[in-house]
DNA sequence: CGTTTCCATCGAAAATATCGATAACGATCA
DNA sequence: TGATCGTTATCGATATTTTCGATGGAAACG
């Protein structure tokens, strides 16, 4: 009798919805099916009544509730009893577009589960990350790109990254309706450093093309680019969480450029050994609810 | 994370070895040693320090000890909780010897988990209980026999079976050191009926030794047979647990009789169908948990 | 009366647990 | 010090279980 049956159960009862409580927990609605029949056949009882749409917990099911809960609870806080009490550190690489805007808040509620871990969040270029990564000198590391498909190195996609193409809010373009890459001709952009691979991504889209661009400035800080932009230097293409806050705030506004054919994604790579280490794992799943929460600001 | 691993945790602490925790659950011990190691990997931490011979829990391991303890006895509350709801009936085919000897404490075990679920022991030929359980219309087969080895029926063996030629007090190979089947010729014979397994393998053994036999009677009833054994009117094959108390009080003596090649086991049956009832879950456990009580009482 | 929204069922694929054999390791004793 | 015993850890093979995705069927909705 897995724990995770007596999870589905109570989510199920919560949400009054086998679909709801799958998608709560990260499962598809059969694996749920599933957990709760399990539990019915274990008990040898019928746990929810099931009327077309709404659903009762029978007798049995109440019973059985309160135990769970409590179980569940119990389970919940010898966890928290031992992270509490797990000291170390971990190093985490990420590139820089994400180091500033999206892992704060996730370290700080990191900090909440194991007080005694020390995290280390280190800037650095995508190519050194997964390096250091296969060669196991960082626990974890946080880049965008296109998926990493590696023998050694565990993916988890937190999110698909919209890159947006910002420019001064006076830009020529800024009113189009859509922006295409021969309407870039003799472009003049803002780049951010040569190891990044949305920038290559974008520059290869505009190479085949035909359409000619001349890179005013190279930086490898973000904020230096809006700035340089923001000064009508040029247009950079950056990670839309990168300039949320210029864009709603009008300094800098987002051209509607019809993206190149290649999906980004903010993306966890680890090495496939260091699954087992409870404070990795939990560190996951903080990324993993930010950025759903994330996605869900984003609609 | 399997409530089993806690088990086995609590097992081991208090047994203070893998390898008994393993022998007391019922499984081999590098299996409690995976289990051990899921929690330690679950947890981050190390809950044994095993030194050679001996071994303790760490800090963790106390802590975690105590909130497993709760979990394991809410779990199991829950349980007690709900059996005790469940109400129906289980019929139960057994053979005679086993009727009156091996099921009556176990029966009334069942009923303190169980009490408004009803049993129905039918005393039934061995071959009956397979057709009736194939055709499910028992829930549940006791029966003495080689194993049973079915397609649609579960074999579940309790205990090897020791087989006892009984003779009356008087007989002349009483005393023997060891009697063979040549040693039996032209043996009178006091036999079970027709359809009993064990009966045929005796013949069969005799018959291939070229001994000659004389069947004096032939009883569905143990009790007739070892009244006609005690007259003296011939030997007698049975198992050993139906004669028990008559050999303690030396009213039949067991002839020390090199077995048949065969080993015949007390052995459960059921349909494949029929595991998921937790009443016949429970019954069975008490079944095996009764055998394995007789194997050390006849150590 | 079709459409939508659920939950159950099923087969295939993936992940996991179990076993049995064996290695490794420490304790004990010669 | 070396041999042996009792114990746990490791490993590969096999069996079982879990998960997913597709599909079916039933009730509600418009």
């Amino acid at each position: 009798m897995d724990l995770i049956y007596l999870r589905s159960f109570l989510e199920v009862a919560r949400c009054q919805s086998f679909t709801k409580a799958a998608e709560n927990l990260g499962y598809v609605q059969s694996s749920v099916t599933t957990h709760i029949q399990k539990l019915e056949n274990e008990y040898g009882v019928v746990l929810f009544e099931r009327f077309g749409r709404t659903m009762r917990l029978t007798s049995e099911g109440e019973q059985l509730h309160r135990y769970f809960e409590q179980i569940i609870a119990l389970y919940d806080d010898s966890k928290h009893l031992i992270s509490r009490q797990i000291s170390g550190h971990l190093d985490i690489g990420t590139i820089e577009s994400l180091v500033a805007y999206f892992l704060p808040p996730v370290f700080n509620r990191f900090r909440q589960a194991f007080p005694q871990m020390n995290l280390q969040a280190l800037p650095l270029a995508e190519p050194h990350i997964l390096q250091l990564i296969r060669a196991g000198e960082l626990d974890i590391g946080i880049i965008m790109d296109r998926l990493v498909c590696d023998e050694d190195i565990e993916t988890i996609p937190l999110r698909q990254e919209p890159l947006v193409l910002v420019a001064p809010p006076g830009h020529p373009l800024a009113g189009a309706k859509s922006v295409h890459a021969k309407d870039l001709h003799d472009l003049s952009y803002i780049a951010t450093e040569q190891t990044c691979t949305y920038r290559a991504a974008f520059e290869n889209l505009l190479t085949a093309q035909g359409v000619a661009y001349q890179i005013q400035h190279e930086f490898g800080s973000l904020e230096a680019i809006k700035r340089l932009v923001g000064y009508g230097l040029g247009v950079g293409l950056l990670p839309r969480i990168a300039v949320d806050r210029e864009l709603a705030e009008g300094h800098l506004v987002a051209l509607p450029f019809a993206h190149p054919d290649i999906t980004f994604y903010t993306q966890i790579v680890l090495h496939r050994k260091k699954w087992k280490n409870p404070a990795i794992r939990h560190l996951i799943e903080l990324l993993a609810e930010a950025a759903e929460t994330d996605k869900r600001l984003a609609q």
